[in-house]
DNA sequence: GTGTCATGCGTAT
DNA sequence: TACGCCTGACACG
């Protein structure tokens, strides 16, 4: 289930079980064979992420590049002899002391060189998972520029990496504001506050592994991830619902071909 | 079993 | 704006 926090949190767990262990690879579905005879044999030597986009750098610089989709799924088995047997979509294996590791569904599965890794990175915008001096300039700049609803710009990888479907509903959501508002539209203190709810909150995500944006002192509980399944998200397919904080109906519409939900009186026009 | 839907994105029209 | 692509879970009969 991936956006950004599902990808660095992917990255994290790889990173710490198989960093600098020589793994097995290969492609039980058959569409990655040759890059998995390529790798086989060689070191895992590290994991990174950028937005959706995950890195695996291996021995002799080889660098895979992973970007996961709508259907893209990381398993990882802590014990390879206990491991079950690969699904037939799965992607690439790679088993070593340590555990197993299978992918299945990814749009990308792609062994890259350093000019494509490059190319790549120029498209994607600021990573509220991997923050860098001016991204908020840069964030702030991009919305001034765009006349398409904010909720729409979120979803643009070149303005803020790593926001998806469910995140651009609820951040839109605590910060106040109509999805459908020209991004342009939408004042710097609240640009700045859906920013700082990326930061945090996406944080959060990639901690326990879940999206969850209600604030837990809300429903009475200790901590995020102690939300039950239905409580952990304010507006996202929530339609006809009331509001979790005026009772108001939870309205939805289509933009550019993705549905978004909204208050219509927390997130006035 | 079949149909539908999904936290994504590139390409064609 | 629409479509295709990737896979799996679930509702329905």
């Amino acid at each position: 289930m991936p956006e950004g926090h599902t990808i660095h949190r992917a990255a994290r767990l790889q990173r710490r079980r198989f960093a600098g262990e020589v793994l097995e690879v290969d492609s039980p579905q058959g569409r990655f064979s040759d890059g998995a005879a390529e790798l086989n044999g060689r070191r895992l030597e590290g994991v990174d992420a950028l937005g959706k986009h995950l890195f695996h750098r291996w021995e002799g610089d080889l660098t895979v590049h992973i970007h996961l989709g709508l259907f893209g799924k990381f398993k990882v088995f802590t014990d390879a002899e206990k491991a079950p047997e690969p699904s037939d979509g799965t992607r690439m294996r790679w088993v070593g002391s340590s555990g197993a590791m299978y992918l299945s569904g990814p749009t990308a599965c792609e062994i890259i060189s350093a000019e494509q890794e490059e190319e790549l990175r120029q498209r994607i915008g600021p990573d509220p998972l991997a923050v860098r001096k001016g991204d908020l300039e840069r964030v702030k700049a991009s919305l001034a520029r765009r006349s398409t609803p904010i909720a729409q710009v979120l979803l643009d990888q070149a303005v803020v990496a790593g926001i998806g479907n469910v995140y651009r509903a609820e951040f839109c959501f605590l910060a106040g504001v109509d999805p459908r508002m020209p991004a342009r539209e939408v004042d710097e203190p609240t640009v700045e506050h859906i920013w700082n709810l990326s930061i945090s909150l996406m944080k959060v995500g990639e901690r326990i592994g879940r999206i969850v944006t209600v604030d837990p002192a809300e429903v009475g509980a200790k901590k995020p991830g102690d939300l039950r399944r239905g409580s952990r998200l304010y507006v996202y397919k929530r339609a006809g619902q009331s509001c979790r904080r005026c009772t108001a109906p939870i309205m939805s519409t289509e933009l550019a071909n993705r549905r978004v939900w909204w208050c219509p009186t927390c997130q006035p026009s």
